[in-house]
RNA sequence: GCCCCCGUGGCCUAACGGAUAAGGCAGCGGCCUUCUAAGCCGUUGAUUGCAGGUUCGAGUCCUGCCGGGGGCACCA
């Protein structure tokens, strides 16, 4: 048991059950962090009315018991009855050793493993990604790491938007300028132009619009030379995602895209389905559901449209194939949106709408992790056509050329330099969208995505970098340290304590989908790391000492690697 | 009009109902002949939008108000 919130809820809830009796040993021992010891346990505040005691009758007795356990240096009642805890230092050294040794550094798997859907970053065929699609695709693939970490059955899925009227403006465009000058654009993500072009086209040319019209029809009839001509445009479109996907250490593949067209023979069936079960109806000539609990302006119930009147079918109506899909024919237990905060009403009905049909049962759940909606800099919101998008291949380079710029005169060779560079810039990039609690509403700012002191992600790799310094200075591998680690120093006792706290914030990232809780205690491990490091001498310190500081350095970026990796941050050798 | 989300030092943020609200940036003052100064130490700066309520205890929960954002029928 290496997690110390969890070894003192144990602790506390053995004390209760002791003093008071069994019934008690289920309380929530209400363990926190303290600024007077290591840990508090708050319990006794809240079971005062219960055991008709005041808070301190009760924290005294539990503060007795916990005196006499190992792991307790100290516990003792202040205020109204707040038990501070601080724990032995031998018994934090021993945990520290056990954790360096553990391959999974003390965090256990979950039990029991479940079968997930992650959808996240929303990307489109023939659309580019743009900077809004950072923070959904960086903070899904940072929630997909963890729970894969604890051993969970993680099925990614990209909602790919690839299906729909603009298809048959995108086809008759390739087909006016060639395979190979389709290919060349949609490839490198010149999808503006190309897009933009069609769009032109469209609305300039009678001749085109009705082609494309027609080909619309074609697709949806599923045309076997309008199918070739789509897949092309898929295929090359996956080749620039795959590509950005890459680059910004994202680990979705094809083989990851849930792409509307996947769907599209579902669909007739999910309608006939909630027709026959009096779900869905037809309103205004549309198939729709009403699931209750919605109403729109003049009080009337806002509607799923599962089939609008032209008999064609939108995202509502793959949404609900996708859930229904995802739970009945995936079987998973928990599927997790990361979308924008936009979509919240319509995935609440989707979830309403599962429920009534039945595909949604307990304890299988939905829910949508709420991405916060990124405004440009004067606030107002950043619609797609607009042309003050912002490109996220371009914040990528930007990123990179300024990490380039402050390294410029650090390495004389130009490949370390460049990958540097890069590792840093995408890393700064990330992290910035990793550290700020993902629901929270934002101003695209370059200078706070691209910060590179301070909490940042260059932060985090520097303090990995320096302890990979000393292993190299040393001539030492850090996976030969071992313990006894001695924790002589405050800095010493400090950073050990904190590293314990790993599995905790993994763990919390894994319950609440907030991969900045992780963010945060990275943040905190290195600057943990960074105050023993400049307090506590580890080459030129005696031997056991020496051999103790070895551990813990090695421990740290065990700790910092993992994390960063959990995040999906790069962790370069050196910086 | 109805529904949802958000208001925390100059700026950006954190805080699982717990004590004196915690960091980063910017400002000010220090620290490189000693394991990487992308760093460290110190310091200035907040009655957590306003008013009530619940609670032993509220930034956190409830109600109202003010301010901002989003959603509300065939776009996704």
């Amino acid at each position: 048991m290496g997690d110390p919130e969890a070894a003192l809820a144990a602790l506390v809830r053995q004390a209760l059950a002791d003093e008071f009796g069994a019934e008690f040993a289920a309380t929530d021992p209400s363990i926190r962090p303290s600024a007077f010891a290591d840990f508090q346990a708050n319990a006794a505040l809240s079971l005062s009315k219960r055991l008709g005691r005041s808070p301190r009758d009760i924290a005294g007795p539990v503060a007795d018991r916990l005196n006499a356990a190992p792991a307790v240096a100290k516990a003792e009642v202040s205020g109204p009855g707040f038990i501070n805890i601080t724990l032995a230092d031998e018994w934090i050294a021993e945990q520290s050793a056990e954790q360096l040794a553990d391959p999974r550094l003390g965090v256990p798997f979950a039990q029991p493993a479940q079968r997930m859907v992650v959808d996240y970053s929303g990307p489109n065929v023939a659309k580019e990604l743009h900077a809004g699609h950072l923070r959904p695709t960086v903070v899904g693939d940072a929630i997909v790491r963890v729970l894969e970490f604890l051993g969970h059955d993680v099925i990614r899925a990209a909602h790919l938007g690839d299906w729909g009227t603009p298809f048959g403006q995108l086809i008759e465009h390739a087909i006016d300028i060639g395979e190979q000058a389709t290919y060349d654009q949609l490839a490198s993500g010149e999808f503006t132009a190309f897009y933009q072009a069609a769009r032109a086209k469209f609305d300039s040319d009678p001749v085109f619009a009705d082609r494309s019209r027609k080909r619309v029809v074609q697709l949806q009839a599923g045309e076997p030379d309008t199918m070739r001509l789509w897949q092309l445009l898929v295929d090359d479109s996956m080749e620039y995602l795959r590509r950005i996907y890459a680059r910004l250490n994202i680990t979705l593949t094809d083989a990851d895209m849930a792409p509307e067209s996947f769907y599209n023979p579902m669909l007739d069936d999910v309608c006939d389905e909630l027709e026959r079960r009096g779900l869905a109806v037809i309103s205004d000539g549309a198939l729709c559901a009403f699931p209750p609990g919605f109403t729109g302006r003049d009080g009337k119930p806002v509607p799923l449209m599962l089939r609008k009147s032209d008999g064609g079918y939108g995202y509502d109506s793959t949404d609900a194939a996708a859930i229904r899909y995802r739970l009945t024919e995936l079987g998973v237990t928990r599927i997790i949106y990361v979308v924008g905060s936009e979509q919240s009403q319509h995935l609440q009905m989707i979830f309403e709408l599962a429920r009534q049909a039945g595909w949604l049962v307990p304890p299988a759940t939905a829910e949508h992790a709420v991405i916060g909606l990124m405004t440009g800099p004067g606030g107002q919101r950043l619609r797609t056509r607009s042309g003050e998008q912002v490109k996220l291949a371009d914040l990528m380079d930007e990123a990179v050329d300024r990490a380039a710029t402050v390294i410029a005169d650090r390495y004389s060779d130009p490949v370390q330099r460049s990958q540097i560079a890069e590792a840093v810039g995408i890393g700064a990039l990330k992290y910035g969208d990793l550290s700020v609690a993902r629901d929270s509403g934002y101003v695209l700012d370059f200078d706070r995505l691209l910060a590179l002191t301070g909490n940042t992600g260059p932060y985090l790799q520097y303090a990995a970098a320096r302890i990979r310094s000393i292993f190299a200075r040393a001539g030492l591998d850090p996976a030969d340290a071992a313990g006894p680690i001695i924790l002589a120093t405050s800095a010493e006792r400090t950073l050990a304590l904190r590293l314990l706290g790993l599995g905790r914030a993994i763990d919390d990232v894994a319950a609440t989908a907030e991969p900045h809780k992780l963010a945060g205690f990275i943040f905190d491990a290195a600057s943990a790391f960074t105050a023993f490091y400049e307090q506590c001498p580890v080459l030129t310190a005696e031997s056991e000492t020496r051999q103790s500081r070895l551990a813990l350095c090695a421990l740290s970026l065990r700790v910092l690697d993992t994390g960063l990796r959990l995040l999906g941050i790069p962790v370069p050798d050196r910086m």
